[in-house]
RNA sequence: GCGCUCAUAGCUCAACUGGAUAGAGCAUCUGCCUUCGAAGCAGAGGGUUGGGGGUUCAAGUCCCUCUGAGCGCACCA
């Protein structure tokens, strides 16, 4: 990939120079430390102030070992080094010069420009694309909504940071299953049940069926509150469900059904996909085996007449595995997902897109599944536990009131997902009324907007629903890296011929170009750091990083104090700076296409 | 009460996991369209990184402590 090759020829030529200019100590010590190209490469850092250099070694670290102040040392060394990048055949773009205590490496622009342009221009849409994860399998589990109820702004992290993970993943090679586990069991379908065969009328299967149903689930709450009796109906009610009285299942299946329809809707407008769907009721018949093989390894015990396992963690409750009356839990129905899952996939990895709400559950279940290993003594082929990971992320917040579906204070997806594209379509009109394809086109911006607000921040932190924020498309928004998008294709248009490859990459000297090279070259870091730390939003800020160098070349002025336009008379020029429009283009897309969001060619 | 996660500009967030002068956007103010797309660009103001200790050449980052917030704390998922 393409800093590696600079930063290896640098590491050299410094264990080089160090061996060079403290021969003695490096007879006591050998071949170590700083004397070894892999320590020095594992060393190099990025500076903060990108005129300091590409990528720098700090040598505070060395200054014991050496036997010399920092300072003296970078003094000492700094232009031996130089020298050795010097003598390498055939010499080395890359430059050193020491600064304070910072040997800093800078790089021929022209090869940088060469290698980094010629690289993206031959890939196209592979580039940052890697072969890491050939043969090894990854599952992602997100989005997960509940059945009979509405999908809220709540379930809308979860779905587009897994959406995300997954098509990050699969860029690096890997073998991606997309998993959506939605909530079709358990009891508030009792309270569904009861609520539906009480309050329903014929109209309640007519026009916005999801409402209607979510009305019933709200008002079942509030009755319960005055008759405590109905939750005792509730309880019947899934008993009978779970024991396949027709009526009941019946019930349960239209529910069902009217809410995959929904979704489905709505996955279709954001653009998600999964490889696999099955919900909660799937793992009914699976979860005795697990019981039953916990209870054989002897990890289970009789606690105020449930079934639990004890965990070795004061910190951590028992995992109950069925309550007094014998029904099984949320943890009971995951164990014997995750062995089922394990059973079919031999996963690598196993991600659990989940608010961070439930990091408990999380730690209870790899805590049983680690007790398991080690009371069977598994070979390492076998563990899970370690394979799994919880991708937690932090609460949508709405003002000061907590959302709760069961008070029905609750944000529709839909509702927030048609103001913003009906507000986009208004900017439309107002500024390109002749766009062929305005409602397509809105949606993508709309879409892109809300989705990117989930994004464009670590997972971990919580977010604040704001509509104004969410409405704005200024500044560090999707609208406007998509905007970017859209002027870089009106640049292709207008220039109208093939970027050619017989291209003359010196004449890119501007400062702001070389920034928007340096940034081109980044990408492929960019997307295996987001993979490793199961974080989208490496991208999205890479991508704004990305967009605003660019827009800073294309509004660069000259010294007259005009617009230095990117097409010009110059046919070298045009071509050459043509070469880095469709390169960001191409990064840019590809970077919104890994975080879910489209990239129009005109807006 | 115990545990987990946090606290950075008025607001929303960054800071390469211990390195050089803590950076962006929003909001406010000032410039830039006789056309490569102004959903943009340039500039200005705005900071004791919640308080206090410590570790070391170096701390927003690691440790301790205090304050404050969010989320959990077995028969919901």
């Amino acid at each position: 990939m393409a800093l590696e090759i600079y930063k290896e020829a640098f590491a050299i030529a410094a264990a080089a120079a160090f061996r060079e200019s403290y021969p003695d100590i490096h007879r006591e010590v050998g071949d170590a430390e700083v004397f070894q190209r892999q320590f020095v490469y594992a060393a190099l850092e990025k500076p903060k102030d990108p005129r300091m250099g590409r990528f720098a070694l700090p040598v505070f670290k060395f200054a014991k070992l050496l036997k010399e102040s920092p300072p003296a040392i970078v003094g000492r060394v700094a232009p031996v080094i130089d020298r050795h990048l010097r003598a390498m055949t055939p010499p080395s773009p890359v430059h050193c010069t020491g600064t304070g205590a910072f040997l800093n490496a800078g790089i021929d622009s022209a090869s940088l420009l060469k290698q980094a342009l010629g690289a993206i221009l031959d890939s196209a849409v592979a580039y940052g694309a890697s072969s890491i994860g050939s043969g090894k399998t990854v599952l992602v589990e997100y989005s997960s909504p509940n059945i009979a109820k509405p999908f809220g702004v709540g379930h809308l992290r979860s779905t587009v940071i897994g959406n995300s993970l997954r098509r990050i993943f699969k860029k690096l090679g890997y073998n991606v299953v997309g998993i959506n586990y939605p909530g079709d069991w358990g009891t508030q379908f009792g309270k569904m049940i009861v609520a539906y065969r009480l309050w329903s009328t014929p109209e309640t299967l007519r026009g916005d069926v999801v409402a209607n149903l979510l009305e019933l689930y709200v008002r079942f709450h509030t009755e319960a509150e005055k008759h405590p009796e109905l939750e005792d109906q509730a309880r019947a009610a899934f008993k009978s469900l779970e024991s396949a009285e027709p009526e009941a299942v019946r019930l349960w299946e239209e529910f069902k059904q009217i809410s995959h329809a929904e979704f489905d809707r709505i996955y279709g407008i954001l653009g998600v996909e999964f490889d696999l769907v099955y919900g909660e009721s799937f793992l009914n018949d699976k979860m005795e085996a697990v019981i039953s093989r916990l209870e054989k390894d002897g990890l289970t015990s009789m606690s105020r007449g449930a079934l639990v396992v004890e965990l070795d963690d004061p910190n951590l409750p028992p995992a109950l595995l069925k309550k007094q009356d014998g029904a099984t839990l949320y943890l009971t129905r995951d164990l014997a997902g995750a062995f089922w899952r394990w059973a079919e996939y031999r996963f690598d990895l196993s991600l659990y897109v989940v608010g961070s709400s439930q990091a408990d559950h999380f730690r209870q279940m790899l805590k049983v599944l680690e007790l398991l290993e080690q009371k069977e003594q598994l070979p390492d082929m076998e563990r899970l536990s370690s394979r799994i990971k919880h991708v937690d992320f932090g609460w949508i917040k709405f003002g000061d009131k907590s959302m709760s579906t069961r008070r029905g204070n609750i944000i529709i997806l839909e509702d927030v997902l048609d103001r913003a594209v009906a507000l986009v379509k208004q900017r439309i009109m107002e500024k390109n009324p002749d766009l062929a394809e305005i409602d397509k086109t809105a949606s993508i911006i709309g879409v892109g907007a809300v989705i990117f607000t989930q994004l464009s921040a670590r997972r971990q932190r919580d977010v604040n629903f704001v509509w104004e924020d969410v409405l704005n498309f200024d500044g560090e928004t999707g609208p406007y890296l998509q905007y970017t998008h859209a002027r870089l294709c009106s640049l292709e248009r207008n220039y109208n011929k093939p970027v050619g490859s017989d291209i003359d990459f010196s004449l890119l000297d501007h400062e702001e170009e070389i920034r928007v090279v340096e940034a081109l070259l980044e990408f492929p870091a960019i997307v295996a750091d987001a993979a490793a730390q199961y974080e989208p939003y490496y991208v999205s800020s890479y991508l704004l990083r990305l967009a605003a160098a660019f827009n800073k070349v294309y509004q660069r002025k000259d010294e007259a104090g005009r617009i230095d336009k990117i097409i010009s008379d110059n046919a070298e020029l045009s071509a050459a700076r043509m070469a880095l429009v469709k390169a960001v283009r191409t990064v840019l897309k590809e970077g919104l296409y890994l975080l879910g969001l489209g990239a129009p060619e005109e807006m």
